[in-house]
DNA sequence: AGATTGCTTTGATGTTGATCAAGCCGCAGA
DNA sequence: TCTGCGGCTTGATCAACATCAAAGCAATCT
């Protein structure tokens, strides 16, 4: 066993907590290692995969972050969501064969390929792995069932408080602070997730920063108030 | 074999080149006729399940119409769908082995109700179920990020033009007209799907009249013309 | 027939967030 | 150190859509 194959071992990897080994046993375990038998590597602002792009892996994400956007054929773009350390990327090409929206990395990045042919194969044997893959579909739908209620119902402060409170989550679940972050994205690509303008995202977080719940130093964000995020999100101002 | 035993078969199923069986061969299909013993009956107005449910089944649409819906603590509302013949409702459910949302029948309805676990042990066995249970997850998946396109960036009726095209599009796969139907949602439900008030909808009903795209009598609609609809969905005159 | 109910339409007005525009900040390269 | 550039902030104005309000319509009940 040589330095590399070590490297692309899901037993030896410190993600596998919140990864698709999660809940595996260590004779699964091992067989697993044996389906993601590559990494590959994403230079910040260059594409995973672009719509129209044959499927052929689901890709977890090992180090760096993401970005996945739909775009129309009229040049509309909407970022459909970020994905960080452990995520899954690449549900969306497997009814039609083809990748159906671009994943493009947001900073230099390293992903597991998983050829979703023998991940089938695999899940046939292990009930755990099969139901675990069905479990990260339905909480891809679970998600974004959220953020179409976040469009659908929310104001622009709630809607931008709701997504600080969702990257801290996540960010905190792998070992980071819940109470600082640095966006990796630009006040763009959280408007258009967010379906807002770049401008209104600047000027709610000065709103915060004013109102006190939030520090902001370009990238920087930190949370003075977790509460008071939640209570924005609560306010239930329109309706 | 009784009359209700090939009433619930798969096998004699008209639905079946939409629904779970889509592709199966015979042996197949015999097998899931056992998994998918029993119906059920759905009054108009009644929840096929709520959300916090425990999570047991995947339903199959065999007659009637559905929308499901998210709701907020803070009583906000959110309609994420709506379901019709073939469709699969439920897969919401498997993350947290509850529902998340709640499945509304729009009119009286019947549901084909599949047990989970026995579809994932079918699924173990034939190659061509498992797939077609992950196609019909990652359609979701698509279904929604095209929906969070819809709402993140185009306009009231821009979004409505989009949600007419695509009723009329499944009905039309179901062998209803192309130009014509009736709608089995309130302006309400609509407008929550699509992010906007009813007074809104009804507005830009009234606006797609006047420029003589459609013909409206309440719920009934008549599609006059189908390129207008689509003209409008590319506008783009927002961005 | 008349009344009730639920849904829809239409009008008048108000608010949110988009748009347009200018300037600022921080960083990379010369 | 200067320059240029991408990204961010802030201000002024405007348009789209929400809100409030009233009335119409169709179906059902009494």
């Amino acid at each position: 066993m040589d330095a590399q194959s070590i490297k692309v071992a899901c037993s030896n990897c410190n993600l596998r907590e919140l990864c698709l080994p999660m809940g595996l046993n260590a004779e699964e375990l091992g067989k697993l290692d044996d389906v993601i038998s590559t990494r590959r590597r994403i230079k910040r602002g260059t594409a995973l995969f672009s719509t129209g792009d044959r499927f052929t892996s689901l890709y977890a994400v090992r180090s760096g972050f993401f970005k996945t956007c739909v775009t129309t054929a009229d040049g509309r773009d909407q970022v459909t969501g970020f994905q960080m350390t452990g995520e899954i990327i690449g549900l969306d090409g497997i009814v039609s064969d083809h990748h159906s929206c671009d994943a493009i990395a947001l900073e230099d990045a390293e992903v597991c390929v998983m050829p979703f042919d023998q991940v089938e194969e695999l899940s046939r044997e292990f009930t755990t792995l099969q139901h675990h893959v069905h479990k990260i579909m339905s909480r891809e739908i679970v998600r974004d069932h959220s953020v179409m209620l976040l469009l659908g119902s929310m104001r622009a402060d709630e809607r931008l408080a709701a997504f600080l409170l969702n990257l801290v989550q996540r960010l905190h679940a792998r070992g980071f602070s819940q109470s600082e972050l640095i966006l990796r994205m630009t006040r763009e690509e959280i408007g258009s997730y967010l379906g807002m303008k770049l401008e209104t995202v600047s000027r709610t977080f000065s709103k915060f920063v004013e109102d006190g719940i939030i520090d902001v130093k370009q990238r920087y964000v930190h949370i003075k108030s977790t509460e008071g995020l939640k209570q924005i999100v609560n306010s239930q101002n329109c309706r």
